[in-house]
DNA sequence: ACTGTCTTTATGACTAGGTACTAATTATTA
DNA sequence: TAATAATTAGTACCTAGTCATAAAGACAGT
């Protein structure tokens, strides 16, 4: 072997890559005695690849985490509305990331996809708040991590308090799913189809 | 008024307990100059609310959200798996948590549901990784934030690559949800109905 | 007017988890 | 063995604080 501590140095800084990937709130003593290396070695480790201190990721993973879970978890829509007509129809956009696909395949999850298809399809109705009531929905193709959704709605039927959403998604120009929603709206309990 | 300052430090406490939750991220600079007071006072403000300092906060959010996004956005499974039989049936718990739910009226959105559905029977399934083709769903009652949602699935059927996944929700021993699935497992592309 | 209490501001010493830089030491290898 | 690379050590400095002590300002009651 030409060179041992060479060798070292590259695969440790493979690991430091990894093991701040799966943990990142280690600080540099942790991880130089996990490596059994001084503090300053993995300091210049951690320059070498561009991996901020610990505070700094931190703040990236809170202030990421923030945004994410304020307007994925908890926000009244999922993906950016572009377009709405209350009561008739309305369009919106979700651009997929890392979490959202398995990572084996880098196929996007189907709930994702629901997720964004009926927090449209909600927003459309020009009702207090609705309740999805049933939904027949079909993926027409694998949507791959990467790819962008646009989701077009269209209220299509009102019934009494039921209303009906049909919804398309296309990656460029390519349909890939289709929902059709009934909501039903509060006033009265959802009763049996 | 018998005291104008100290009505005015309680005023500032209870803006600044908002403040803190609407935004965590500024330091007690930011925060001073924003109430016209000095860091002092600020500092005596958190401490007397318990509020930690800015580099703990970030910490909290930092560490709380990675569990939730890698648990809830990331993973293989929503909700906890109780029990499994692959390529037959498969038990697992949801409990609904803040977030899940509209503030408004403490009802938890339908996509939730439906991950927890899905996840389910794509766990049941006997095969690599399978694709959401088709599904069938109704929501039978609207489920609240605390519910503790049990989700029962089995296989029904197989046909070729399509897999036939029947799932119901209870709570309480309540039937909440049905839904029907077909997945389409990967080695061939999804073909039209 | 003086005292007491609350509130606010100031000050200094100290901390974690670093950065930035210089210098020295220890391999490794041609 | 000399050159080069890798590692370690050490110093000054930074941010966003903590903790403790002190002093100044506001206001009420006596």
């Amino acid at each position: 072997m030409s060179n041992k501590k060479r060798v070292s140095k590259k695969v440790r800084q493979e690991k430091l890559k990894e093991m701040i990937k799966e943990d990142p709130f280690q600080n540099d003593e942790e991880l130089a005695s996990a490596f059994g290396v001084s503090i300053q070695t993995l300091r210049l480790d951690r320059m070498e690849l561009g991996i901020p201190e610990l505070r700094e990721r931190f703040r990236n993973v809170a202030e990421g985490n923030y945004e994410k879970v304020r307007s994925m978890v908890g926000a009244e829509i999922v993906g950016e509305l572009i377009d709405l007509t209350l009561g008739k129809q309305g369009i919106s956009i979700l651009e997929t990331t890392e979490g959202m696909a398995f990572k084996k395949t880098n196929i996007v999850r189907g709930h994702h996809i629901f997720a964004h298809a009926e927090s449209l399809a909600m927003a459309v109705i020009d009702a207090d708040v609705a309740l999805t009531g049933v939904a027949n929905i079909k993926y027409l193709k694998p949507i791959y991590l990467g790819d962008k959704l646009v989701a077009k709605a269209e209220l299509v039927r009102i019934r009494g308090n039921k209303h009906f959403v049909h919804v398309k998604i296309t990656v460029n120009q390519q349909q890939v799913f289709r929902g059709k929603f009934i909501f039903v709206s509060l006033s009265m309990d959802v009763d049996e189809e």
